[in-house]
DNA sequence: CTTATTTTTTAGGTTAGTCTAAAAAATAAT
DNA sequence: ATTATTTTTTAGACTAACCTAAAAAATAAG
């Protein structure tokens, strides 16, 4: 089944307000996730419904089928292998490649995102450390578990954000916190729940909301 | 000026079908050529004219404007650097990359377009033999001549071809007719126009029509 | 140079995706 | 448990790009 651009837009946003909330997706969160008033989403839902893509029942939110979820993967997989590409071979920042690739993750070609792939080396995570589905929609990378949620004592890699703003990526990189580096936990303030953490050789105290955000393997 | 994918593939086909003949384009032509009906086309022609991509009245035929050949030229950089990259970077054949390069050439951003060319080592042709435009929409690469316009004697090397079915490369494959070889002209048949020709030390005759369109430097 | 043919344009309609405004259902608050 | 609020849906309209059928202009033919 053909899916145009727009539909795929509302798969793949399905998908991500769906992911570890295990809920029905409200029309309203749709509509601002997508910048589309709740109207129109209300209209697609219907088309998407019809094409067996999501389950859907009126004033009742909706939930991806099988065969939606698979074709929100799919979108995903393309978005997050040419994120890969942009950064890898084109020099791109991991802050300047969101936008380039959800036009490039709408290319209809399954030979060509399956040679990228291999162009690639089969990479398991995109440049903010997400885990990229197989070809079979299947992820394989680990869990990741975010700063907030380690104890005092605990490390291990930077491997990972949560938040994928240039914002957010942009203050990461001027503090040093860049994928890849060793962290250690040193304390946890329970007033602010802000995170004292050694990274670098440095100590610094990254705030509640960097913490929650940040991600380690 | 922003531009949607339809605009770009009309300003791209006036192009193509403006080149080397320097008349204006007809309705009919162009209806052809995008396989779209001549009521339709006459609505993007009006379209196109106010937003002074092209100049139109009214049962002349058009011509692209400066603005409109500089767009049309963007777009072919584009798509004939994608074509390369898939080539040489992702291991496509020539007769393979048309289709595909067809959409990627609609992924807007200029940064984007001159990292490829960058990481490609800034080629100066295309998998076909046809020239990259600059980023300026200049084409520096020389003129290519048909081996139907040579004469006994004449030598070079196949360089590109000036029609790009996929029958056509595959069949140059099939005789090994390749892009980069020796070629050397021994006869001419003056009774169908074909010519006798020898290439990696094979003698082989072609039809009048592959030598029109087997294009060497 | 008048008639026939071809080309191009106009007129009116369709579809996908969007919108606003208003109605209906669900949820929250007294 | 009734009223108020929020959420969602319906109804009707818009735009871009396309279509068919018919009219108008340009070109070709007798």
């Amino acid at each position: 089944m053909t899916t145009s651009f727009t539909e795929e837009n509302y798969l793949k946003t399905i998908f991500h307000l769906d992911t570890n909330k295990n809920e029905t997706v409200s029309t309203n969160a749709l509509s601002e996730a997508l910048k589309t008033k709740a109207a129109s989403v209300t209209d697609m839902l219907k088309k998407l419904a019809d094409k067996a893509f999501i389950n859907y029942e009126k004033y009742q939110g909706v939930t991806l089928t099988d065969k939606g979820k698979q074709k929100a993967l799919d979108v995903i997989r393309k978005h997050r292998l040419w994120e890969v590409f942009l950064v890898d071979k084109l020099d791109f920042k991991w802050d300047e490649v969101h936008d380039l690739a959800e036009e490039l993750e709408h290319i209809h070609s399954e030979i060509l995102i399956d040679r990228l792939d291999a162009f690639l080396d089969f990479p398991e995570r995109d440049p903010h450390g997400d885990p990229i589905p197989d070809k079979n929609g299947i992820l394989n990378a680990k869990e990741l578990i975010a700063v907030a949620k380690m104890d005092i004592g605990d490390h291990g890699k930077i491997s990972g954000v949560s938040e994928h703003s240039r914002d957010f990526l942009q203050h990461l990189e001027k503090m040093e916190l860049t994928l890849g580096s060793e962290i250690l936990i040193l304390d946890k303030l329970p007033f602010d729940g802000s995170v004292t953490i050694s990274v670098n050789n440095k100590t610094q105290t990254i705030s509640r909301e960097i913490a929650k955000n940040l991600l380690i393997a």
